[in-house]
DNA sequence: AACTGCTATGAGCTTAACCGCATAGAGCGT
DNA sequence: ACGCTCTATGCGGTTAAGCTCATAGCAGTT
């Protein structure tokens, strides 16, 4: 049996992901490519703030980096772990709906 | 982009692996096998009724079934996907932690 | 059918997280 | 160096989740 340090820092990286907006942030960095904060606000409809705090999360994990250009921060998420992941997630979401439909076409 | 929807079950899924608890609960099922409820509360220490709504939520996300023999409720997790992801975020953070040793002995 | 032992669930407390408002702090441009 | 714009953070309210205690419900046994 692993640590329950190990059982600690993979739940405290699943965490990461287990917010909504959290997920869509990345998601926004990865196909737009590098934007900067305002366009996340103006993007996502949340505020400067929690738009801020949620960059602060991923980029303490590592997740976001960000590099100044001129007055503005842009952020990057250059990391494929999370894209992999979810389409793992994905998969077997796409599984469980199948196999709720045979169900329902068996009975 | 994903629709809203499509994020809420991807951070509902991960918001699953984001307790300690649980993760603790599915390995231990892994590696044990099958094990009755009693055996899990013995070996985790957690109350009974923490470990019964646990593997509720477990069971409904279809990552453990039950069935009963005799008396008892013997739970099993045969569930691979956790697992991979399990191990895709271990070698993440294997990664992040070389990284921080490195930095340290440049400095 | 009643008993017994195991499991699920309602009630309540506590803690953690989200989210926005307001404001302090930091870095660039003049 | 001053000011201006953009970002981070303390504060407070709200909501969700964990956790336990007590109890109701369920299935197998006699």
């Amino acid at each position: 049996m692993p640590s329950p340090q190990l059982f600690d820092e993979l739940s405290a990286f699943f965490r990461l992901l287990s917010e909504p907006a959290r997920l869509q942030l990345l998601c926004q960095l990865k196909h737009g490519g590098a934007m900067d904060v305002a366009s996340l606000i103006e993007a996502m409809g949340f505020s400067q703030s929690h738009i801020s705090r949620q960059l602060g999360q991923l980029q303490r994990a590592g997740l976001v980096s960000c590099e100044r250009v001129g007055t503005r921060l842009i952020d990057t998420a250059d990391e494929p772990l999370v894209d992999d992941l979810c389409v793992l997630v994905m998969g077997r979401l796409r599984e469980r709906l199948e196999q709720q439909l045979e169900h329902l076409q068996a009975a």
